[in-house]
DNA sequence: CTGAAAGCGCTTACAG
DNA sequence: CTGAAAGCGCTTACAG
């Protein structure tokens, strides 16, 4: 008779390292806990005993013991969404130094889904969860283990964001200063809290530049943060007489900046030359298309390290925390075209 | 004095069900299992308690218990290559159909990271792991639990991929078709599987459609897959006069091809007027670049179920598979210029 | 400083 | 068909 091939071949527990070592297993479980007080022999011994044997701690047992296991859950609209992908493999670092591993799960932007999945991870008793909440409003659960909010608010837990604001205000800030005043900005969708931050932290500093005698006009657009709706609404902008269009678009997302620059070059009309085109977030894809495009990037390894810090907080010290973001000036943005 | 309000407050356990019901832990246990032999009224009974009281079973102890968890491993060498992330969207999508989670590692491309990061999966006793190899040449992990090969071959585990020949022999044939006969063709990492099959497919296939009497002119260059790569190689194959220089060039990864695509743009040559472009993969970004890539779309969410599916049969019955992926046309490739 | 023992919450032969 | 009981591999008071 066969044995099945994929049944795990028995581990060595710490019973027969205990035997090997002639000690309890009391004793080994002490050294395996780095446990203050094992006699420098003793600890020898065992642990001498658990290289010869291989021992590997069963975690299954630990995590019934001890009601917790070194695994974080982290949950996002969609992975393939380059700058989830990029928070996903940073979070994955971040944890890996804290000895945790990450499980994943997509919500699709499904509010149902994303509720099921914060369940799931809750019943598998990770030690907490990260949650990118679900474009179309999450039904949050209430989870009695930490959860952490990243980049957008899941119910009411902390938020570990950037301070979209800050970097809306840099980019607008950005774009006076070239001379442009005539700009629009297309925001993400509404009724979204990123998009509202962002909107608004433009808005402000553009009336923060503006005066009676060097007035600026600006026009708002509203889409979702795709490539798609960027190029629609660019389209939609660039359409008019080049007397009539804006000399520069800020857009709300790389995504949609990329969109708008399609757009352009399909009108034929010349980035930065014509038009200064900016975006948000710098995904990776913006330091690749042509020309380069001038943004703000996210502090994504200062986001991931705040939230893995903050989930092992106590939920009491468990605070927002919002990071500046920096100006990346590339070749998307220049000053307007001089016009007679 | 305070609790601690990070602590789980104390669930339900089958005990509390058992008790509620008046049952044995054993007929709790069995219902959980869906097990045959349960009187109905027995059944109900425990369902109800069960539903009184929320009760959700202790996956840790289960897992002591059965020595099993359903949880599967996924190595990518990174999350943020957008096919990769494509691919772990579907391993999740399809392990959540059998009631799997995903734990999810980077190797970072380091055979030394992807050693830790599989022996790490197999300690957490996960059911299986799917490893998507690094390029730099693994040192494979012998693990008793099993483990699939995806998209490229680990060790020598069952490989689950497309089949790479057939595809580019679809891109050769494209290329041939539409009248080109001077070819360059970007292959992978020399020494790399994948980027052998991939051009060995290639070449075979043109010399398949090669004659004496209608000769074709095939160059050969290397490179990794990334987009600076393409744009480096481009620059180097187009900088030639028009009348040496290839009319098509073949990647063998979307990357490369968008590389090859902004070199053409700065060198101003047209695609596909002058020139005809190729990628593989069919990454999100390819429909979304100007003009649109040709390429060969590989099969992710089949890749993803024969994947799952092999990893839960039992080891003798883990194949190989190999599945064809689909050209796609669109508008980086047409005839070649004419010539006088 | 160390050992003996209880117990975490399940599953599964073993009886009946 | 169901219950009583053993046991998965750990950790952690409790003694000494």
């Amino acid at each position: 008779m066969m044995s099945n091939p994929n049944k795990r071949s028995r581990m060595p527990t710490i019973k027969d390292v205990a035997k090997k070592a002639s000690v309890s297993v009391g004793t080994v479980s002490r050294v395996l806990a780095d446990n203050d007080t094992v006699k420098e022999d003793l600890r020898k011994r065992v642990l001498s005993a658990m290289r010869e044997l291989n021992y590997k701690p069963n975690l299954a047992a630990r995590a019934l013991r001890t009601n917790s296991i070194d695994v974080v859950g982290l949950i996002v609209p969609d992975i393939t969404n380059p700058f989830f992908a990029q928070l996903a493999k940073n979070i994955e670092m971040e944890a890996a130094t804290r000895g945790q591993s990450v499980m994943l799960a997509n919500s699709h932007d499904d509010p149902d889904t994303e509720r099921t999945q914060v369940s799931a991870l809750h019943d598998r008793a990770v030690s907490g969860i990260f949650v990118v909440a679900a474009t179309d409003g999450s039904r949050p659960f209430t989870a009695d283990i930490p959860i952490v909010s990243l980049d957008r608010r899941y119910g009411s837990y902390p938020l570990v964001a950037t301070d979209q604001r800050d970097g809306s205000r840099k980019l607008a800030a950005h774009l006076h200063d070239l001379g442009h005043r005539k700009i629009a900005y297309i925001a993400g969708p509404e009724g979204m809290g990123v998009s509202r931050e962002r909107r608004d932290g433009f808005v402000e500093q553009i009336e923060k530049l503006t005066s009676d005698d060097d007035p600026v006009e600006l026009a708002i657009y509203h889409g979702d943060f795709s490539y798609d709706a960027g190029e629609a609404i660019g389209r939609l902008i660039l359409e008019s007489s080049p007397s009539e269009r804006p000399t520069a678009i800020a857009a709300a997302s790389d995504q949609q900046a990329i969109g708008v620059m399609r757009s352009a070059r399909d009108l034929r009309i010349n980035v930065p030359q014509d038009l200064s085109v900016t975006g948000f977030d710098d995904i990776a894809l913006a330091s690749l298309v042509v020309p380069r495009l001038t943004t703000l990037r996210q502090p994504i390894e200062d986001m991931a390290s705040g939230a893995v810090e903050r989930i092992f907080l106590p939920t009491e010290e468990q605070t927002d925390f919002a990071i500046r973001g920096s100006l990346v000036v590339r070749q998307s943005t220049a000053p307007p075209p001089s016009r007679d």
